[in-house]
RNA sequence: GGCGGUGUAGCUCAGCCGGUAGAGCAGAGGAAUCAUAAUCCUUGUGUCGGGGGUUCAAGUCCCUCCACCGCCA
C-alpha cells in the first residue's frame, strides 16, 4: 500500500473488576481516532484493546457476586466489547489475558527472565490491602477511628507473609535513567516524566518487585511452581506482546508491529508501564516501546466522577444523549493533551451545535442542496478558479493535512481539530463573500464554479474528519459521491478532486442541532 | 516536608529563542437570506496570581510570597 511504517498502537487492558465507564470510552476513543488516522495516512496499523482478568481483586469480587472468576471474567468482558461497538472502535485484536495465547506468553516471559538471572524466590511480608493490591511498610499506615491500622487509601489491612518470587527490579534503576536520559520522547506528557524520573532517581534506587502471589490462585501460574500465581500486572503488561504473537518472535505480526509505537494509557498507571514494563523488556532482552503516552481524566461538571457522588456517566448515556460521533468528537475536542478534562452538558451542546451543526454540517448542508436545486443534482462543472477559490482550495489541499498530521504526531487531537475547523469557517466566510445565490441569475457559469470549489472543500473535510466521526464523515462522502476506496489521506489533494458532471444523492443533514430535549434526556 | 506543574479576556485555552497581549465560545452592533433560526462582518481599555529584581524593553529570565493540582515521602 505504501512504504510508510508500520504502527502499533495499545490502549491499556481493562481491569473487569467494575463495568465500563467514561474514562475508559475516553481512551478507548482516544486510541481509535488515532489508530484511522494513521491508516487512513496509509499505514500498516495495529490497533489493540482488551481486559485484564486476573488478581485477587477480581476473584473476590466475583466470589462477592457468587461466580466463578472466569464466568464473571466473560460477563464483564463482554460488556467492554459491546462498549468498543457502540462507539464505533476500530479495534484488530481483543485479548484477553485469561486467553491461552497469553497464558503462554506469561509464562514464557517469565522463563525469560529466569533464564537471565532476574528473578528469585523469597519471602514477602508485611501489611497487605486487598482493595489496593499492595504491601504497605509499617510507617505508611494510618490508624481509623476504631483504632486498627488501615493503608493511605483507607482500605483494610492484613499481615502476610508469603513466599514469593522477586524480579530484581534494582538492577534496572541505572539502565533506566540512561534510557530516559536518551528517549525524551519516552514518557508523555512532559510532567508525568518528571514524575517517573524523580521516583526512580530515589535514594538507594528502585527495590526488588514482588511478581508472585501464593495466598490466591486466581492468575496464571509460574512455570514450575504451580503453588505461585504470576503478579497480576507481569501478567498484564504481557499482554502488549502476546497481542503480536510473542513468544512466537519470528512471527509476522512480532517483527511488523514489535515494538509497540505508543501505549496508551491513564495516568494512574504510569509507574507500571514506565518502569517496570521496560524493565521486564530489557531482561527478556526485547525492545521497547517507542512511546507510553499518559491521558488525563474526564470530570463532570467540574468534579471527579465517582460513585459517591453519583455523578458516574456511562458511554451509553452520552451515546444516547448525544449519538456516537458526537460523544467522540467532543471528548477529543474537550479534553487537551495529556490533560484532565471536563465533562459538562451545557458545553457538550455548545460545542456539538457550533463546530458540528452550525460550521461544518452547515456547511456540507448548505453547499449541497444549492447544488441540488441548481446543478442539476450532478457535481457542477467549474470554469477557470479566482485567487479567492484558489486560496481556499489550497488550503483543503495542501494546507490542512500536514497541520492537521504535525498536531496528531504530537496526540494534541484538541488542536488538530482546531485546524479542521478554521478550514470550516475559511469556507463559510468564502460562501459569504461569494455569494452563490445571487450568482445563480447574474452568472451562472461562476456560481457553478463556486459551488464546485465548496463541494471539494466539503470533500477534504469529510475526508479529514473520518477519525473522529467516522460515520458522519461516511455519510457525508456518500452524499458527494466519494467511492470508498477512495478516501484514504492520500485522496485530500487537487488530483483527485470531484468529477464534474457526476450524479449526486439527495443532500441530508449530517450533524444536527442539540437542542433541550437531548439536554434532559442526558441528564436524566 | 521534597520534587514537578498550573495560575493570561465571562468560559476553555494559545503565546517559540524577552520587544509593551491573542484564538474559539459566550456577549454587543450590523449585513445577508443559499442553509440545520444556521452564516458573514465589526466589536475585547484584560493590573498576563501578588511583590521585588535583571534589562533600553518581561506573561516571557531571576528571587520571593499566595492559591490550586500531581508525584514522592
Amino acid at each position: 500500500m505504501s512504504s510508510k511504517s508500520p504502527y502499533y498502537i495499545t490502549t491499556a487492558i481493562a481491569y473487569v473488576n467494575g463495568a465500563p465507564h467514561l474514562g475508559h470510552a475516553y481512551e478507548v476513543i482516544l486510541t481509535d481516532v488515532m489508530a484511522r488516522f494513521r491508516r487512513l495516512d496509509g499505514h500498516q496499523v495495529f490497533f489493540l484493546t482488551g481486559t485484564d482478568e486476573h488478581g485477587e481483586k477480581v476473584a473476590t469480587t466475583a466470589e462477592r457476586n457468587n461466580m466463578a472468576p472466569r464466568d464473571f471474567c466473560d460477563k464483564i468482558a463482554a460488556q467492554f466489547v459491546e462498549m468498543d461497538e457502540i462507539l464505533n472502535i476500530s479495534h484488530d485484536d481483543f485479548i484477553r489475558t485469561t486467553q491461552p495465547r497469553h497464558y503462554a506468553a506469561s509464562q514464557a516471559i517469565w522463563n525469560e527472565l529466569t533464564k537471565r538471572g532476574d528473578i528469585y524466590l523469597g519471602k514477602y511480608e508485611g501489611w497487605y490491602s486487598v482493595r489496593d493490591e499492595a504491601y504497605f511498610g509499617e510507617d505508611e499506615l494510618n490508624t481509623d477511628e476504631n483504632g486498627k491500622k488501615v493503608a493511605p487509601s483507607g482500605a483494610e489491612v492484613t499481615w502476610k507473609e508469603e513466599p514469593s518470587y522477586f524480579f530484581r527490579l534494582s538492577a534496572y534503576t541505572e539502565k533506566l535513567l540512561a534510557y530516559y536520559e536518551q528517549h525524551p520522547e519516552f514518557i508523555e506528557p512532559d510532567t508525568r516524566r518528571n514524575e517517573i524520573v524523580s521516583f526512580v532517581r530515589q535514594e538507594g534506587g528502585l527495590k526488588d518487585l514482588s511478581v508472585s502471589r501464593t495466598s490466591f490462585d486466581w492468575g496464571v501460574p509460574v512455570p514450575n511452581d504451580d503453588r505461585h500465581v504470576m503478579y497480576v500486572w507481569l501478567d498484564a503488561l504481557t499482554n502488549y506482546i502476546t497481542g503480536v504473537g510473542y513468544p512466537d518472535t519470528n512471527s509476522d505480526t512480532f517483527k511488523t508491529f514489535w515494538p509497540a509505537d505508543v501505549h496508551v494509557i491513564g495516568k494512574d498507571i504510569i509507574r507500571f508501564h514506565a518502569i517496570y514494563w521496560p524493565a521486564f523488556l530489557m531482561a527478556a532482552n526485547l525492545p521497547l516501546p517507542k512511546k507510553i503516552f499518559a491521558h488525563g481524566f474526564i470530570n463532570v461538571e467540574g468534579q471527579k466522577m465517582s460513585k459517591s457522588l453519583g455523578n458516574v456517566l456511562s458511554p451509553h448515556d452520552l451515546v444516547n444523549a448525544y449519538g456516537v460521533d458526537q460523544t467522540r468528537y467532543f471528548l477529543m475536542r474537550e479534553v487537551p493533551h495529556g490533560q484532565d478534562g471536563n465533562f459538562s452538558h451545557e458545553q457538550a451542546i455548545l460545542r456539538l451545535n457550533s463546530d458540528l451543526a452550525n460550521s461544518l454540517g452547515n456547511l456540507a448542508q448548505r453547499t449541497l442542496s444549492m447544488i441540488a436545486k441548481n446543478c442539476g443534482e450532478v457535481v457542477p462543472q467549474p470554469d477557470g478558479f479566482t485567487e479567492d477559490d484558489k486560496a481556499l482550495l489550497d488550503l483543503a489541499h495542501i494546507r490542512m493535512l500536514p497541520l492537521v498530521r504535525h498536531e496528531y504526531d504530537r496526540f494534541m487531537i484538541h488542536r488538530a481539530i482546531e485546524e479542521i475547523m478554521r478550514v470550516s469557517y475559511e469556507a463559510n466566510s468564502y460562501i459569504d463573500r461569494q455569494a452563490p445565490w445571487g450568482l445563480k441569475k447574474t452568472d451562472p457559469q461562476r456560481m457553478n464554479t463556486v459551488l464546485y470549489v465548496l463541494a471539494e472543500v466539503v470533500r477534504c473535510l469529510a475526508l479529514i474528519m473520518q477519525p473522529l466521526t467516522p460515520a458522519s464523515a461516511a455519510r457525508m462522502l456518500e452524499q458527494l459521491a466519494v467511492a470508498e476506496n477512495e478516501r484514504s489521506f492520500e485522496f485530500i489533494s487537487s488530483g483527485h478532486s470531484l468529477k464534474p458532471g457526476v450524479k449526486l444523492p439527495a443532500p441530508q443533514g449530517v450533524f444536527p442541532r442539540m437542542g433541550d430535549a437531548q439536554n434532559q434526556k442526558a441528564a436524566g
